[in-house]
DNA sequence: CAGTGGTCTAGACCACTGG
DNA sequence: CAGTGGTCTAGACCACTGG
């Protein structure tokens, strides 16, 4: 286990942020009681409430206290780690998404389109098709890509809140530690044309995405098309 | 001034970065010899470095000390932030700029892609457009706007290294502090087209940004028609 | 080995929030 | 007004770096 007196308070405050114990908007109790808690001094129980809001589970208020964040602002600031609703330049329709091929397991496509290492060809791919969309409006086509690494019953499961990455953390543990985009224009071809309701040859977005995770040697990859015709992507830094 | 020990250090040091006093690679000077300079404690000291290791300037390792990093690196991790030629997908090639229009003052478009507020309005705009290039090939086509809210000698002198956020830094003291991106996916009109070498209907990445600045009612807005066949734009967080 | 940054204790005073 | 988080002092012990 960790052997810092910060870091277990750190990780036992967040189990209980996850676990729901301390919910939305809750105040957490003071930095004063903490200190009581758990026999520490205040700097001790500064320094792990200061990494709690760095890793974006509670915001600090001078004079008022620590209050419990929305669990899906955390994580990186980008692209659907945040979640495809937030992302889409409008958040006045519902947003709706279709899974086209469900989580299966398989082979690694021959030249996929990021370097695959040892032990994740040994462990195979899971890889899974959904369509979102903003209303009736479809709008993305998100291929993903992850290795079975340690995964139990991943594929059986559906998703919690139809969220990945909310299932990864809570069922596995396992949390997102940096990103890699890479972006291109691209013209529609046939297949895609017909999922995304545009013209063939009509000008798409497509991002390709390299999570990093908490897991060794599992990483998660992306393949995102976008109709930017009526909503753009947003991003905020 | 800043009424925070802790914030003076922090600038102090910073600004002794920015001069080159400090260089990329040096040792900074111990927290303890800090601790002496400054006449304050070690905690107050840790207090300054560390709001340093996360605005990027240094880096701490234990049992050695604080690493002065490369000023390229700083700020944040996005497009163009970090100069163009980090953000292309090929890094042996030559990266060169085109001036298009050179930095001129005029009023703002009408129904300019972001909202304009009236200290910016009344300060007038600054645009110039720039083409970027790895070796022979255009690539990029930028179009940069900005108030002219006090920036005596922008129009006139180039840019410090060519680049227009080491210039704003270094020269007006004005710092990067948030960012917002706007993706879309886009076909060449004529002029365009034409700048980048690329078929009329060919797809480009349009991208449009929006950077907060330390300085109040100043902000930098800009248009990056990009085409992406040969390089795509890669980003990490 | 001496020197470094990382962790932790035990206090103090302050400006700010909200009743 | 009592309680909160923000700043700051003055110490201590530790694991790690590099000569």
């Amino acid at each position: 286990m960790e052997n810092l007196l910060y870091k277990r308070i750190q990780t036992d405050i967040k189990s209980q942020i996850i676990a729901g114990i301390y919910r939305e908007g809750d105040l957490l109790p003071s930095e004063n009681d903490f200190c009581q808690l758990y026999s520490v001094t205040r700097s001790t129980i500064r320094q792990s409430l200061n990494a709690l809001v760095s890793e974006g589970y509670i915001d600090k208020r001078k004079g008022k206290g620590s209050v419990v964040l929305q669990q899906t602002r955390r994580t990186l600031g980008l692209l659907t780690v945040k979640g495809f609703s937030e992302v889409v330049g409008d958040n006045k329709q519902p947003v709706n998404t279709v899974i086209i091929d469900k989580p299966a397991l398989s082979a690694w496509e021959e030249n996929f389109f990021y370097h695959i290492n040892e032990w994740e060809k040994k462990a195979g791919c899971i890889s899974l098709k959904r369509l979102r969309c903003v209303g009736d409006d479809p709008v993305m086509l998100e291929t993903t890509y992850l290795s079975n690494m340690n995964l139990p019953g991943f594929c059986k499961r559906p998703f919690i809140n139809g969220s990945l990455f909310e299932t990864l953390n809570r069922q596995y543990h396992v949390e997102i530690t940096k990103v890699e985009q890479d972006l291109r224009a691209v013209l529609a071809n046939n297949e895609d044309a017909g999922f995304l309701k545009v013209e063939v040859g009509a000008p798409l977005l497509h991002i390709y995405l390299k999570f990093y995770t908490s897991r060794e040697h599992l990483f998660i990859y992306s393949s995102l098309l976008c109709n930017t015709g009526k909503y753009s992507i947003g991003n905020k830094l």
